[in-house]
DNA sequence: GCGAGGCTTCGGCGGTGGCCGAAGCATCCG
DNA sequence: CGGATGCTTCGGCCACCGCCGAAGCCTCGC
C-alpha cells in the first residue's frame, strides 16, 4: 500500500451495512454459501453476489466452487484480527452509555461464541483469569505466553499443544519463537477484558468442540455449553458452580430475568 | 456493541477518503489542529470540521481546545491498533501485484517512520531482527517477550524500561502480567514482517527521540536517522553499514535510483 | 473594544454506490 | 434432456453523504 486510498477502500467495504454483516456471520471461521450470506445480511442474491465480489476481490474474503455452491470465508486471521479490533472500538465508543437492554440472544452472545478460531465471551474470559490465577498463563494487553504448568495442563484437558506449536512457528514469517509458547490476547468486545486467541485459542477452542463440550447454535456465533461440557469444564477449570459465569459480569444482564 | 450497526458505522467512518487520510495523519501520535487535518485531507476547514465530530463523537479520536485552536488525536492505542490492522490487510491485498513503481517520499516512508508510539519500516524491523538472533526477544506471530539479556541492553541505550513495563501494568486491566516484560508484534505492512509495539517498541521510539537519534520529516509519518543516530543505531545494532537497510528489502526499491 | 484568525453551523448541489427486477450462465437431478 | 437450484450480470432508480459558499460564534492580541 502506498496511498491512502487502499486503506480507505478496505475500511469501506467494511463499513456498508450489508457487507458488515456478512463479515460478522463470518467471524465465526466457518464457511457460508453466497444464499447463507444474503440472508445474514438481508439482501437479495443478486446484491450480495455484488457485495461478495468486491470482498473477494480485495483479498478480504476466500472463495471456494463445490458443486453448484460457492462458499466463503474469511480470507485470513489477519482479516479476523482487523475485523475484532474494530469490534472493540465500535464496543467501545458505545461504552460509556448506561448498559443497554439486552434480549436473550444477546445474552447467549455474550455467554460464549466463537471468535473466528478461538472462544470469546464470558466463558472464554473466565478460563483466561482462571488459568492466570493458577500460573498456567500469563496474559498482559502487549501479549502472552503459556508456562510449562499450562502446556501440561492442556495436554491434559486433550488439547493438541504439539500441533499448536508448530502452526504457529509456520505461521511466522521469518522470526523464530524461540520454542516459547506464545498465546496472543484478544481484548473481549462484550466484556472489555483479555481472552485467549492465537495458535492456543484455536487448539483450545478445537479440542472443546471435538469433545462434545460445547456447540454452535444455530443461526449465530453464539454456542452453547453441553450437559458434558458444564461438568467438564467445571471439573478442569474450577468453576464452582455453572452460576458463576452469570455474576462474572452481572451489569451485562440488566433487564434479562436470572432464573 | 449488540447489533453490527456500530461496528458498520465505525468502519464506515475510517472508510471515507477525507477522513482516512485525516486518522493515517494522526497516526504518529501527535494531535493536529482542524486546520493541519483540513489540509492533510485535501478539503476545506467546514468540511474537515464535520468530519472531524463525527470521528470525535464516534470515540475514535479526542479533543483537547488550547486557546482558539482545537488538537485532535487518536483517542486510544485500541484505535491505533485497528488502524495498523486494517493497513496490513489493505497492503496485503495490494501486494499479489507486482511492486509498484514508489516515489522518493513513500522510499522515506519504508524506510523509517512512526506508528502511533513505536518505530515501523525497515529501520523497526532491522532492529527486531537483530535483536531476535541476539536472544534479547523472542516474537511470534502470537506474541512476544524480552528477555533478561534484551532488558539490560535497552537500559544500557537509555530506555526507560521500568517506566514501561509500569505502563503496560496499567493498561492491564486486571490481569497481572506476572512480571514478564511482553513486547507486541506488529505487522510491518510495507516489510510484512514483525516490529516491536507495544509499551516496549514505545519506550524505545522515546529513547531514540529524546537522543536525537531520529527526527520526525516534516508533513509525513516518516523519520529521518540523523548522523548521530546513525553511528548509534549502527553501534547498537550492530548495523554492519547503513546501506544495509537499503537491501533489507530491495523489491520496494524499484523505480527509485539508489546513489 | 475591535479586527483577525480558528472553527463551526446551515443550506443547497452533485456524484457515488447500494438496491432490486429481469435475464443469463452453470451445475445438479430425475 | 428438461426443469430446478445456485449464482452472476445488466440496467435503471433512488437515497445518502460528502462537498463547498456563506454566515455566525469563540478566542486572542493589539
Amino acid at each position: 500500500m502506498l496511498t491512502t486510498t487502499a486503506f480507505a477502500r478496505t475500511a469501506a467495504l467494511i463499513g456498508d451495512p450489508a457487507r458488515a454483516n456478512m463479515l460478522a456471520a463470518l467471524m465465526d471461521g466457518r464457511a457460508l454459501t453466497a444464499r447463507e450470506l444474503a440472508e445474514a445480511a438481508g439482501v437479495t442474491a443478486q446484491t450480495a453476489s455484488g457485495h461478495l465480489a468486491q470482498l473477494t476481490g480485495a483479498g478480504l474474503l476466500a472463495m471456494e466452487r463445490q458443486g453448484r455452491h460457492r462458499y466463503h470465508r474469511l480470507a485470513s486471521s489477519a482479516v479476523a484480527q482487523m475485523l475484532e479490533s474494530i469490534m472493540a472500538v465500535a464496543a467501545g465508543g458505545a461504552a460509556p452509555a448506561r448498559p443497554v437492554r439486552v434480549g436473550p440472544r444477546d445474552a447467549a452472545l455474550r455467554r460464549a461464541r466463537t471468535c473466528y478460531d478461538h472462544l470469546a465471551g464470558q466463558l472464554a474470559v473466565a478460563i483466561a483469569e482462571r488459568m492466570t490465577e493458577r500460573g498456567q498463563i500469563e496474559l498482559s494487553p502487549d501479549g502472552g505466553v503459556i508456562t510449562a504448568a499450562g502446556t501440561d495442563f492442556l495436554r491434559g484437558l486433550g488439547v493438541d499443544v504439539a500441533a499448536a506449536s508448530a502452526r504457529a512457528a509456520r505461521r511466522g514469517g521469518g522470526q523464530s519463537g524461540g520454542g516459547r509458547l506464545f498465546c496472543r490476547p484478544c481484548l473481549d468486545w462484550s466484556e472489555r477484558r483479555p481472552h485467549i486467541a492465537g495458535a492456543i485459542g484455536a487448539a483450545l477452542c478445537a479440542t472443546c468442540f471435538a469433545r462434545g463440550w460445547i456447540r454452535r447454535i444455530e443461526g449465530t456465533r453464539a454456542v452453547a455449553v453441553t450437559p458434558a461440557g458444564r461438568a467438564a469444564l467445571d471439573a478442569a477449570f474450577g468453576f464452582r458452580t455453572s452460576l458463576e459465569l452469570d455474576f462474572a459480569a452481572p451489569h451485562t444482564y440488566i433487564g434479562v430475568a436470572r432464573p
